[in-house]
DNA sequence: TTACATTAGGTGTATATACTCCTATTTAAG
DNA sequence: CTTAAATAGGAGTATATACACCTAATGTAA
């Protein structure tokens, strides 16, 4: 016998309030708008400081492998790093393989980098002293014990 | 004596590995992506979900007081319940004070909500056994606890 | 060598996010 | 009662996100 069709209700609304969807996105905003206030002066966003940072380290990469190393969709990829080419914080070259384009960073990429660590150890380390430093330690090695977890399901 | 300026390093790159905004962010995505991916054949998205319950408890309700709720920026807010009013799942009505509107869920609303929940129920249970049912407790509680926290220095 | 699969990347579309600036309304100060 | 402040909300702009679909180039199997 199915168990008969019900009326969401207020019991079901407590329990959605856990939801891991809405929970994480609620904290990952909030740390966002920190960075991207903290960054703002020199005229940067929380969330292209480390695609330039790995595009420093790894470069000249391709986007897709890129996207892999910031477990990234690799059309969003492809599209936050418009503003990035645009300032001229990096550069896309044409590959050996005439289907793929090599993104290296520039210059004015690395001056900004130098300007902005500063800025971002400064931001994170505020963001620390609300979190704790040893629960943030904590969470970032579930987080990346999880990732891989839940992109298996996804 | 100022400390000498020094060039962005690699030192300085695996510091920033743990950066709280890149990591916070993947975590989200990925479980963001699970939600979409689940709600998609009932037509809904992951971040539709809360918002909507909250609009049926605590409907009829203006944005802002709603925004507050959910601990979201009240314009983005806004522009978020344009889809769900497109869609007939949310009506929006003139309030006693002309400036502000009032945001209720509808019965179509309300019928969405009952089909969406066990696919909810199904989703948040798949990704609580990568998590963790008790890992994500203390997530919760941590998030609970930090945001106003984090809002303060925002 | 041709045909098909794979790979790299971009575009269209839609939603999510939030800052800045704007209008309309209401409240409060004088 | 008039004016300034506070409140509610929307619009402009820009970035972030990702799915579906597309083209071009490359690799591989027949």
């Amino acid at each position: 016998m199915k168990e008969e069709i019900k009326q969401f209700n207020l019991t079901n609304a407590i329990e959605c309030a856990a939801c891991t969807c809405f929970n994480t996105r609620n904290f990952t905003r909030v740390i966002t708008q920190i960075f991207d206030e903290a960054f703002k002066k020199i005229g940067f966003r929380g969330t292209q400081f480390t695609p330039l940072i790995m595009i420093f380290v790894r470069g000249p990469i391709t986007v897709n492998k890129l996207s892999e190393y910031l477990v990234m969709d690799r059309t969003t990829l492809g599209r936050n790093l418009k503003p990035l080419q645009r300032d001229g914080l990096i550069e896309i070259k044409e590959g050996l393989d005439r289907r793929q384009k090599l993104i290296s960073i520039t210059e004015k990429g690395k001056k900004l980098l130098t300007t902005a660590f500063p800025v971002w150890q400064q931001t994170q380390k505020k963001i620390l002293e609300q979190i704790g430093e040893n629960k943030w330690q904590e969470m970032l090695l579930d987080i990346k014990d999880m990732l891989p977890k839940l992109q298996k399901i996804a």
